[in-house]
DNA sequence: AACTATTTATAAGA
DNA sequence: TTCTTATAAATAGTT
């Protein structure tokens, strides 16, 4: 049948669009309920699958869907690499992609955080550590009576290891005369700053038993 | 009309699937052009814009669409809130959300990392700074000539600074005698211990002149 | 929505 | 397949 006999019933119509809205409403609502009656009964005859969607003049939507019009749908528009529906593909997966990468970078940051703590508490255990120790670094005027108490035997401390490895370099450079080593601290200064004044000392060191007189 | 009456033409038909392969062939053919042509008449008549999926027993596809079956389809799955549209439209809206959300946490993460290079950073200068100032916390043996000045140096800064702490400590506590503070190394840890002793002095002191004698 | 005159679709046969 | 054709089905116009 040629498009200039599309009328049915009472009387012919002609191919165009019928412009009564009414009229129009009308026989769209006829037609479209035998379509979807030729569709059913194609499926129940034939076995096949089909899927119809219809957007009416005023944008209203109906489809028909024998079993289920997405399944279908689905099944068109992924398994037909034709038309458009490769870029949905492909948007698809590049969004998949995207979010694998997000992922994996997510995954390398959380890392880097890891390892940044990790190295991070390790320079304030340091720094705790040398705070401890250097705690007499600070401002003097800061500190209190248990800390000086501390300073003190740093020092302490500092004069024996002072002795002991100015006594060792001087041992070392003088192994054979077992020097005794009395310094003061001009002498000490002078030490640090040339052996060779050093040197010249003549009796043997007693390590532990410097005196520092002007040292300070 | 019902189901129990899908024949047309001849002879009525039963409503259910043709069991003759070449039968039902030729009926999904010629009902499958009817359908397409009864969509077209709707297209053309009403102004719809109709899309029409068919899968075949066989697999086969066929598709009518006015004016194109993809931007139907897209249409349909895209604005149809109804039907299993939906889900594919909570899917991508769930997956945006996700790399939403991914991109936020990323941004903290980040955020995170460069807080704790920071960090990171500031506690390895003050490292640094620490060991370069603490260097002669390092076993003296451990020491050149140029740290052993450098020790010198810093012991006598030290005697500065403690001169003027206890000093001021000293002041502070009787600040109307304004004593002379003369210390040796035994009663300024005397002092250290408690303050009693350190009271006892008279003269008034010179904070940046003390001597240390037997303090170290 | 129901009716009906008419057109259209199509099953079966060629 | 396509054509024919008898007949069922669809439907435009009407109620």
């Amino acid at each position: 049948m040629a498009k200039q006999n599309l009328s049915m019933g009472r009387k012919k119509t002609g191919c165009t669009k019928i412009l009564s809205k009414s009229h129009r409403h009308v026989t769209f609502s006829k037609r479209r309920s035998g379509l979807f009656k030729k569709a059913s009964e194609l499926c129940t005859l034939c076995g096949a699958e089909i899927a119809i969607v219809v957007f009416s003049p005023a944008g209203k939507v109906f489809s028909f869907g024998h079993p289920n019009v997405e399944p279908i749908l689905d099944r068109f528009l992924t398994g037909n690499p034709n038309l458009g529906s490769k870029k949905h593909q492909l948007i698809e997966a590049h969004q998949n992609a995207n979010v694998r990468e997000l992922n994996n970078y997510l995954t390398q940051i959380i890392n880097q955080v890891e390892a940044e703590k990790k190295y991070g508490e390790a320079l304030d255990h340091m720094r705790r550590a040398n705070k401890r120790q250097c705690w007499w670094e600070a401002p003097i005027n800061e500190l209190g009576l248990h800390e000086l108490e501390q300073l003190r035997v740093s020092i302490e401390e500092l004069k024996k290891n002072v002795a002991k490895q100015a006594n060792k370099i001087l041992f070392e450079s003088t192994p054979n005369s077992l020097p005794h080593l009395e310094m003061n601290g001009i002498e000490y200064v002078e030490f640090l700053e040339s052996k060779t004044k050093v040197d010249a000392a003549s009796t043997i060191p007693n390590a532990y038993d410097f005196a520092y007189g002007d040292l300070l």
